[in-house]
DNA sequence: AGGCTACCTGCACT
DNA sequence: AAGTGCAGGTAGC
């Protein structure tokens, strides 16, 4: 089916609340693509086609709709399982008779995705009171939250992140909503998918296709994980580990329990469940927590974590210097008690400040110095520029000696004396 | 309990 | 230009 897209509504919101280009590249949803040329970024959600784009005082949204006037389109599902917790009375649905609602409709799944309710800037400060390390990392890493995401994708997604780089685990979900999502539509020739439900992944020959596509040991995990999720569970069992605080798009919220520094009760319920699934280490269960199921203060551990941990917070200097199940737990423990209820957002602006892609030390100053080189008429006859590159280290370190690399010589032509580019781009990141 | 190793693949870097 | 190491871990000893 051609979709086209609806017109541009714009909602008031500062990025210091969100910054659509940190979120949606920072490892927390790996579905979003960046138009080349407009910046513009889109995504199914629900089986709607989304598109968003920012400036400093809006956010920009639209969606797509059928291109004929004669055609409906179904009516956005959440997810199967979650109708099981709220009556059919209540579904969240709006009616969908004019194309005015099928565009408007899609507010509600934004605000709920970006969790807009929750006051980011009054957190940060917070935050910063408690903690002279973030207080000094987090103000050039405005505008980062997590994202309140599907639980079943998440826990996919999050399987295919072990080991893996945020390139290849892009390209990765991207296949797997080709091959096994709904396709919504297409636009400008271009298809779109929804994320495959769970039974799309119990066939048996799932694990098999999936490692022709690439997956290696995680095609397993994956299909594994579905037949466990779709088949031995109750239908809609994912779900009912959410925070009520904060339930599945379309579910009404309810009142939660009391925080304390190792976790709510029905995080640890929850954590503990899906360490039962194939594939789900303490990492991916805490990603999952975070990100797909609300709770707010899951501290995933990761390599990155691990090494903030250490530099920043002295940790693994005594006894614990590896990575133990003890450890870890030891370290979310530490987060919550530094960082309160909303420990897993803190966490999630200092991993992102430590990104290659996000890091000052990590991106490189070029120089360009131009040398003319001309005959005896005095035409030039040969441009001869050479570029270096200096690797900008971190404000503690500009005592220390700089590197000096020579990258490129023999430009003809010099295009601009500055500029920055990152070293080590993800192929996700180029043009 | 802590400490190994194997596991798939692609890509940046040497 | 071929070779190496690593990327937001997990399972199984």
């Amino acid at each position: 089916m051609s979709l086209r897209f609806s017109q541009w509504h714009k909602l008031p919101i500062n990025l210091s609340e969100l910054c659509i280009n940190t979120v949606l590249r920072c490892g927390q949803s790996f579905r979003w693509q960046q138009l080349p040329d407009t910046g513009e970024w889109r995504c199914v959600l629900y089986g709607r086609l989304i598109s968003l784009k920012q400036d400093p005082s809006y956010l920009y949204y639209r969606t797509a709709l059928p291109n004929s006037q004669t055609q409906t389109t179904a009516l956005p599902t959440p997810p199967a399982s979650t109708v099981i917790s709220r009556s059919e009375s209540e579904s969240a649905t709006p009616d969908r008779d004019h194309a005015d609602d099928t565009d408007s409709d899609v507010l509600p799944i934004i605000k709920h995705y970006f969790a807009l309710s929750v006051n980011l800037t009054e957190l940060y400060s917070q935050w910063s009171s408690a903690d002279p390390n973030f207080k000094k990392k987090a103000p050039k890493f405005t505008g980062i939250r997590i994202l309140r995401q599907d639980a079943w994708e998440t826990l996919i997604c999050f399987i295919c992140s072990s080991n893996n780089n945020i390139a290849r685990i892009s390209q990765m979900v991207e296949k797997l909503c080709v091959n096994f999502g709904k396709k919504i539509g297409t636009v400008d020739g271009r298809a779109y998918h929804d994320f495959p439900t769970p039974e799309a992944l119990t066939g048996d020959n799932v694990e098999t296709r999936l490692r022709e596509l690439g997956f290696g040991y995680r095609a397993k995990f994956i299909h594994q994980t579905a037949v466990t999720v779709a088949k031995e569970r109750e239908p809609g069992w994912l779900y009912t580990l959410e925070n009520p605080e904060s339930p599945a798009f379309g579910v009404d919220p309810a009142p939660g329990e009391e925080m304390c520094f190792q976790g709510r009760e029905g995080y640890r319920r929850a954590h503990e469940k899906l360490l039962e699934l194939q594939g789900v280490g303490p990492k991916v269960a805490d990603c999952v927590c975070l990100m797909g199921l609300g709770w707010s203060e899951a501290v995933p551990v990761d390599t990155h974590v691990w090494q903030i941990a250490q530099r920043d917070y002295k940790f693994g200097k005594d006894r614990n210097k590896s990575l133990t199940k003890a450890t870890y737990d030891a370290l979310g423990n530490y987060f919550r008690q530094v960082w309160g209820k909303e420990a897993g957002w803190a966490h999630s602006v200092l991993f992102t400040a430590d990104l290659r892609a996000f890091s000052e030390k990590h991106t490189t100053k070029v120089e360009v110095e131009l040398k003319e080189e001309k005959d005896r008429s005095g035409q030039i006859k040969s441009k001869v520029s050479t570029v270096t590159a200096k690797r900008v280290l971190e404000e503690d370190d500009k005592d220390a000696a700089r590197e000096t690399k020579t990258v490129k010589k023999e430009e003809s032509v010099v295009q601009t004396v500055e500029t920055r580019v990152t070293r080590r781009r993800s192929s996700r990141f180029q043009k």
